[in-house]
DNA sequence: ATATCGTATTTTGTATGCAAAATAACAACG
DNA sequence: CGTTGTTATTTTGCATACAAAATACGATAT
């Protein structure tokens, strides 16, 4: 395949990557108000290309429209992340039982290797890496599914509820109990076994579940 | 509530509205090119709002961009359906899973309503209302589970389904079995049987999959 | 006849302008 | 002091105009 193809993406694609960022980054936080003409001086660009990156965040979900008011940052809450934890554990269930199909081999000894460290911060107790490490581990599982059309939905919806900036708190007994499903995750993968690999990861997400939500009304203990 | 709220419907909305029933009807078949000018002469409206909606649909994945040369009416292929169904399989095992929890009484048995039509209607060998019974079983199966985010999940995976045009292929064994697992169906959901339910329903995705896939290489044979 | 180059036309991308709606500011009134 | 009404300002929604890119077409050369 020829890969040296000019890519050009057009301004109204690379205005909505843009917002993406500032939504993500807190720049803009969830409940702000996008002033189309502030937007528009703030990023030097006219405000077709703004209104149209502004549409397409809307239909992702990360916006919302009021007829002639104008667009703010949604908020997602708790109810959201009731609503879509469940859906997580069923896809990343299905996306693990795939995986333990058609991942190949190197794949599966790359997760190892993250888990491995991943083991490695939790005994250090280094939280942020353990984090990044974790959502390595099952980025790479569901990408192993080879089913883009779930993946898309996974991280669409993982993003959300990353967004609602609930889980950075987690007990210890929750943290450990993580850890060693974790444990069982890798080995059902080792061992190639769908139907023991989907039980576990929808169990996991049940104990995420339980820890987000658990924590969900405290939301001035941080980290 | 207050419902007596004036709903505004901006410009662009509709426009995505109209270009949705366009699409679905095959006035614009997969495949289509879509010229901005002249869609514009033939719905009345500027460029803007229609290009805002073009936007909208692409995100939705009902339309294709190309850079510099505009959209396309996206092609719903094979892959994407192989893709897609065991993900439906899932979701609708888990909106089956919380229907038999939370629908109301009510609700249930207006299912069973419609499901003694749907019977009445393939007993009657009429495929038409048949389908469109059947799909209304699913739909109010699925709304059941009052999980919004799923609900809208799963419309959006079956409308790609349904516009692949696969699914009118059927011989008298699957239709049979497809009867046969709706009766359990029904049954489990009155039991309020949410595992059973869920069982089942992956196992009547599972059955259309194979429907679906068997026939899919035959596209002429129709109804 | 085919291929290539250059030009004309069409089509998309972006900016701007104008109208309508919403918000803000403020005065008059109870 | 709060409430309502009026006007000014801001902000959004839509249309249009202009620029840039892609496509179509034809002429010329081989």
């Amino acid at each position: 395949m020829n890969t040296n193809v000019i890519i050009r993406v057009p301004l109204h694609v690379q205005v909505a990557e843009h917002l993406r960022g500032m939504i993500d980054g807190r720049e803009l936080p969830p409940g702000a108000r996008l002033n189309e003409t502030e937007l528009c001086n703030n990023l030097g660009v006219s405000r077709t290309p703004l209104r149209e990156a502004i549409r397409t965040l809307a239909t992702e979900g990360l916006i919302e429209l009021q007829p002639n008011r104008g667009a703010m940052v949604s908020i997602v809450t708790r109810d959201d992340v009731t609503e879509i934890l469940p859906i997580m554990a069923s896809l990343e269930g299905l996306g693990g039982r795939l995986a333990a199909i058609n991942m190949t081999d190197e794949k599966v000894s790359k997760v190892r290797t993250i888990h491995d460290q991943m083991i490695r911060h939790y005994l250090a107790h280094e939280l942020l890496e353990y984090f990044e490490t974790n959502r390595l581990i099952h980025e790479l599982i569901t990408e192993g599914s080879g089913n883009y059309t779930l993946i898309e939905i996974i991280n669409s919806l993982s993003a959300k509820v990353r967004r609602a900036r609930f889980s950075a708190q987690m007990t210890s007994e929750g943290w450990s109990k993580a850890v060693s499903e974790h444990e069982e995750i890798i080995r059902a993968l080792e061992a190639r076994d769908p139907n023991r690999l989907e039980r576990i990861l929808i169990q996991h997400v049940e104990t995420k579940r339980i820890t987000i939500l658990g924590t969900i009304d405290n939301p001035t203990k941080h980290i």
